[in-house]
DNA sequence: CCAGTTGTTCTCGTATACAACATGAATTCT
DNA sequence: AGAATTCATGTTGTATACGAGAACAACTGG
């Protein structure tokens, strides 16, 4: 989703302004893989100075959208479809991993009932005849909610900053495949497995199945990349995938 | 392991001289938990203007060894032994994952080759009747290419980046605790252990027994909780692991 | 005596100037 | 004609100047 105008401007610092604008850029498919970053070229474009755009490209860099150039400077980063794949894997070993020690320490009641909470108001989601664009955008965030819940049930800083690391690249996110998936036939059987797996892992936990918890997440990002199969196959959806732009390869070569 | 001098002399770029000083300064002590960060202070120690040191600030932020304060600046951080505890688990997490798709995935039969050779060169060095320091020095270089051979052999970019990430903590490294270990009795069998659990990942690669080759590293990644555990309780081992210092908590109050 | 306020000082974020360097094109020599 | 070299241009890395804002202390009023 690109992030709105006002969000850039209201941005407290010149630098986190830079960074947004830059995302969007990349995101939006302005600068595309491969191209080397010019620093001027981007002070006349956001009308900033190069300092706090150096910053967010320093940022961006540890974000993964950019790679150093040895000789000074940067590219914007290519990514294979494989991996975007092992991305989505990676965030199910973290979030497996937050699960299963959530499980294995006490967790405290209240994170659990907003966990219950939260996923209440998607099985009534699930439970309407129809999904209009609203119910699926409160579905995203209700399920990232519900997955920012399970990393604040591990209660670990260091687990935590990992795993939003992991969700810097777009297409890794929880919350990245619901547009697409809105627009797939099997949108409703995919939500409601979806929905399974959370329920199932709340579950785990509260029992204290550590291992249950773990393999259930594993499970539940491979809802994801399924998603991202489907949508790369497609260039109508592929289009609603966000960062779709940083993939390289398979279905490039559309109808353009 | 502090940092020649020379290294940071060499540096190319004063950013790298930057960060490499101020890394050196934290994991010295001479930079305490909780302190902030005074820019300028650091243009008279290092000797250099402020924006390459206000680069490397943001290079160590994004390392895990800065907190950025709300209203500007950086302190530095401090960990929990949990937060040790869970940096260790989670890179036998990762080490664990990648083993796994090492595993599942056709390795190349170099990687594999070069892997048994490094473990071939611990294997003498274990067979070895005393342990001397230039031993264990080449033991802590067999064993740290042995699993960055590891992570090269899962031949996934995205998850090398984010295990290189994890690993900048110092204590998380598998390097970590082999000063310590050199000076405990136990020594001997740890290496032994270690090593064992060394060959059987490998075995399980060429095996394609993905399950187990993860199983193996995550219970691999324990060895070093418990030598942590060990080292944390003794102030004079205490001193031989790298970034002791920003460890807050038990044994803190000790012969000082 | 305490609280609120004001003023000072220091710090950080940003803009800009400058120098070293890499890159690429034009030119010259073989 | 092709290759090497030189030169010009644009780039990045670094230093520094400036302004806004925060922290802190002294001071005044209740």
């Amino acid at each position: 989703m690109p992030i709105a105008v006002s969000d850039i401007e209201r941005a407290s610092s010149q630098t986190v302004k830079a960074q947004l604008a830059l995302r969007d850029l990349i995101l939006s498919g302005d600068l595309k893989p491969g191209d080397r970053i010019s620093e001027l070229n981007l002070v006349d474009r956001l009308g900033m100075s190069r300092t706090p755009i150096r910053m967010a490209l320093a940022r961006l860099e540890d974000e993964g959208f950019l790679e150093a150039i040895p000789s000074g400077g940067f590219t914007i980063k290519a990514f294979s479809e494989r991996d975007v794949y092992d991305a989505i894997e990676l965030r199910g070993t973290l979030e497996g991993f937050a699960a299963r020690i959530a499980a294995e320490r006490s967790v405290r009641g209240r994170l659990i009932e907003d966990m219950k909470v939260a996923l209440r108001r998607i099985d009534d989601i699930a439970a309407l005849p129809t999904l209009s664009v609203d119910h699926f955008s409160d579905y995203v965030g209700l399920n990232a909610r519900f997955h920012a819940l399970l990393v604040e049930a591990a209660d670990s800083p260091v687990l935590k900053r990992q795993i939003e690391r992991t969700l810097n690249l777009p297409f890794a996110s929880p919350s990245g495949f619901v547009r697409v998936q809105a627009e797939m036939p099997e949108a409703r059987k995919i939500l409601i497995i979806a929905q399974d797996h959370h329920h199932c892992v709340v579950r785990a936990i509260e029992d204290r199945e550590g291992t249950r918890a773990e393999a259930l997440m594993r499970e539940h990002a491979r809802l994801a990349q399924r998603n991202l199969q489907l949508a790369l196959r497609d260039q109508g959806t592929r289009s609603l995938l966000p960062g779709a732009v940083l993939i390289r390869g398979a279905m490039r070569s559309g109808v353009f």
